[in-house]
DNA sequence: TCTTGATAGTTACATTTTCAACTAATACCC
DNA sequence: GGGTATTAGTTGAAAATGTAACTATCAAGA
């Protein structure tokens, strides 16, 4: 069987990120000039409440250096606020403002629509299936993130 | 019902690629000090035979400038060659060098059997439904790239 | 207490990517 | 033919990312 760019995983989903990203990235964008590691912070925030750097790097798989820079544009945009813990002053304690939970709150369900739109064509049985694959490729081998 | 961000298909879909590309972008990269893009490139070529960088673009989903820096890099190391067409001469065929041709070869293999690992742990059937479901919501829509 | 080693997070620098403007070649149409 | 619009591909500057070295804080043991 001759090899086929097409069934090759790692291409296809590339291409089903990018296109699913691009999608929702422009809602992010346009509306609060956010970027995508930003919003993944925000949403981890938004739906677990307060959290540490470290938390948010292991949970979503992202850089601790990517963090930090969206944890800072965040808080530059008044979306995130931190604390330092008095137990341990080397963690920040990071958590939503008021206006970061509308922001969130907002996005959630324009995710939420986004989401429905992009499984418009598929089953139930297809999208469980798919999202149980997925979490399987995508669980992280441990590693420094 | 309470918004999962685990349910959420950009981000299960980015994690899943980030996981597989890093994984088998540690191969191309350390053996052929290839990026990303080049290799997208040279997997176009190789398996396509010769290609206008306009044709890798729709048919990746990359970005004209991506290709152009991607080709001019696959040319410096000799991978890949271009040819003015007579007919048209806005138009570049790229095809592989004898060289190019060996290394995709030997790429192919590999991808082949990353591909094997990373599905390890699914049935067929699991298989065939997520690339069903990859190829749907992958599918560009008719923009500029 | 002092040293060594870990950990949370930041910063500087190099590499990549993106965006927009550009050149070159062709097509269209008066 | 001559002007205008398109298309293929390139380039330069700005933005984003990755890598590695850094600071600050704490832990543990001599």
């Amino acid at each position: 069987m001759k090899f086929e760019l097409q069934d090759f995983l790692p291409y296809l989903l590339n291409q089903a990120a990018e296109q699913a990203s691009i999608g929702f990235q422009q809602i992010y964008k346009r509306k609060y000039g956010m970027l995508r590691t930003e919003w993944r912070v925000l949403f981890h925030l938004g739906r677990y409440g307060s959290l540490t750097a470290q938390e948010i790097c292991s949970r979503g798989g992202l850089h601790k250096t990517k963090v930090s820079r969206a944890v800072s544009a965040l808080e530059a945009k008044r979306f995130a606020s931190r604390k330092k813990r008095d137990e341990d002053r080397r963690f920040e304690d990071l958590s939503l403002t008021a206006q970061g939970k509308r922001v969130y709150s907002d996005l959630q369900e324009q995710a939420e629509a986004f989401n429905r739109e992009l499984t418009r064509n598929l089953t139930e049985t297809e999208i469980r299936n798919l999202i149980a694959c997925l979490r399987k490729i995508g669980k992280q081998s441990a590693d420094n993130r």
